[in-house]
DNA sequence: ATATTTAATGAACAAGTGTACAATAAAATT
DNA sequence: AATTTTATTGTACACTTGTTCATTAAATAT
């Protein structure tokens, strides 16, 4: 069965109105009224489809996340001296990622959105990680894989909070040769 | 100047009925109606100390921090042998920090938290390490000590998130035990 | 084209939020 | 011990939240 094209518009038109105001103020300070008002929804529509903004924020979320997965298709071109450590090659490929929906990853990764989108973004780098280090690296090494690719994982998200603190200064390029001489050390 | 007897029996109050609410229900459920109900405040008293319930909790991070940084200053005797590796041995204290305050870190790594916990804690980790790796492993090389600082701490958290997703099943030795592994491969 | 299904609306509700202010009570100061 | 200072209280206000339900309107199916 298709969409009902009175819940597509409904849900474009809430998801363009948090677009819009996500450029004025935090995720947290935006409020279910405010919201609906801007995009011309009944409240109470509203929450027949999510329950918060945070919800409607999610379903972006996943879009993004699907860009993500989509980049590590990409041929492992510039990253083949990476393979000399056992972090996936490819893995860095998310700094060109982020990159590309910086004022997003602002959101992302500013303090008051809630843990579970760090958690998202971390799920999905991890089970990118997970595949390849389980194929390449651990053959007869017993060793829980989601510890050694949650480890792996989350030390490149350290580098981009980092990189976000610095108010992504660094261009994606700078960010992935920082990350060769890291592991290089 | 001391702090008023009224102010902190108010803080007091207010800090033990959240304690005993959070171990019924998630932080960001807690009403600020009836955590003063339950520490017998006035709201507009709460207001006047704490602009939201997460203000709150927040000042008890802090205490709990303390302790973390105290945990560093144990003697290295279990860990000598991660020398071998940049990251400061001392590091691996926080798995039974973590292990300590358990009920705390539940709600720490909990999805419904603001990001903001997380960057508490990662701030901490970051600091401590970024002390131990400027002193001990850089020594003319030029590179970010943030980054380098950033990375290392974050994968450590990495261990600790999927630690707390396993429901803690490792204990804090055991988990020692695998970043000693980690580092190995 | 008409009938049927179902989504959106508007209104109304109790409850929580954040703020303000005068009255009160409990500390600190003299 | 009396006075001054200041934290807490009680009350009130406009507003947001989350939910319900009958009514309206738009999309799908016949």
């Amino acid at each position: 069965m298709k969409t009902d094209m009175r819940v597509f518009k409904t849900k474009d038109a809430l998801r363009k109105a948090l677009m819009h105001l996500l450029e004025q103020k935090s995720l947290n300070s935006i409020s279910v009224t405010e919201l609906c008002q801007l995009a011309k929804v009944n409240r109470g529509t509203f929450y027949a489809h999510y329950g918060q903004v945070e919800n409607l924020f999610e379903e972006y979320f996943k879009t993004i996340m699907k860009d993500l997965a989509d980049s590590y298709q990409e041929p492992y071109k510039h990253v083949q001296h990476l393979l000399s450590r056992n972090v996936n090659p490819s893995t860095i490929r998310i700094f060109h990622h982020i990159e590309k929906y910086e004022t997003f990853y602002r959101i992302v990764f500013s303090k008051t959105v809630p843990l579970s989108y760090y958690y998202l973004l971390f799920d999905h780098v991890q089970n990118l990680i997970k595949t390849d280090v389980s194929e390449h690296y651990l053959n007869g090494i017993d060793i829980d894989i989601s510890m050694v690719s949650a480890y792996q994982a989350n030390a490149i998200l350290g580098l981009a909070i980092e990189w976000h603190r610095q108010d992504f200064k660094q261009s994606a390029e700078e960010m992935n040769r920082l990350l060769v001489r890291i592991l290089s050390i």
